[in-house]
DNA sequence: AGCAAAGCTGACGTTAGGGTAAACGGAACG
DNA sequence: CGTTCCGTTTACCCTAACGTCAGCTTTGCT
């Protein structure tokens, strides 16, 4: 192994975030690399909870959401309490997922009638041009 | 016709906005309801407006987009210019939506892996401590 | 020694409002 | 006429998840 741990940069580009978002991350309780000097050094340990971070995130959990979760994942006993909490949380998101893809299809389908629309008057305009013309 | 103009109360209960929204708009430039005293009033120019900040909305317009496509329509000569731009407004936020809509159908499916995962997982571990009960 | 790159902290900006306070105006009531 | 209450107004701080900027070390290279 090289080093076994990552600077900043080489954890950006690992998982195509930001500094920034890596120190806020850290700010958050939800990261917590070790430092040299003063410098970030991001374990095993970060890359795994970042993993879950962006996949959390994905999920549409909230930081604060993600922070407990991992928590509770942190200590490693109470399996069932911790699995059976996550499903409820993942429950509640499923359906709100769901009720936001309903939304989104409903808004694109609209959009795609208000362009067609748009598309019928301009070359109803374009018309009237090149008649006037 | 009662009056032609709403007090802030009816125009929220017409939009199903609150009165913050209202004049959060104001402050931004979208609506213009005009003052009796301090009251502000609302026109059927406000009505209209509003409608279209709301639809805006929907086809995931930021305010300051649907702004300025209230302002080209405002102006309202080059009726041309003005729909086409919105036209080509409209394409880009009708490819944002597609692709939030595909990420969206993605993370719904894996999280519902996910959550099947951790059901099987449950019913593992239950079963665990009735064999060991 | 000098300088640039990389990293750090700290603070303010962003979006679309929510929440709350303090003050003001008008209508109803006694 | 005074009071009370309701609706509204301005005004300020708060939120999430960072972006951005200024200014400071630290480190490496020449």
């Amino acid at each position: 192994m090289t080093t076994d741990t990552l600077n900043i940069r080489e954890m950006c580009d690992a998982f195509e975030v930001t500094p920034r978002t890596l120190r806020f991350y850290e700010a958050k309780e939800l990261l917590f690399p070790i430092r040299e000097g003063q410098k970030r050094l991001f374990t095993k340990r970060d890359r795994a909870r970042l993993k879950l971070i962006l996949r959390g995130k994905r999920f549409g959990f909230s930081l604060e959401e993600i922070r407990q979760l991992l928590d509770l994942y942190h200590m490693e006993d109470g399996q069932v309490a911790q699995l059976s909490k996550t499903y409820e949380m993942s429950r509640v998101h499923l359906a709100d997922m769901e009720a936001q893809k309903a939304e989104l299809d409903e808004a694109i389908s609209e959009l795609k009638q208000q362009m067609a629309w748009g598309k019928a008057k301009l070359a109803e305009l374009a018309e009237g041009n090149s008649v006037a013309a």
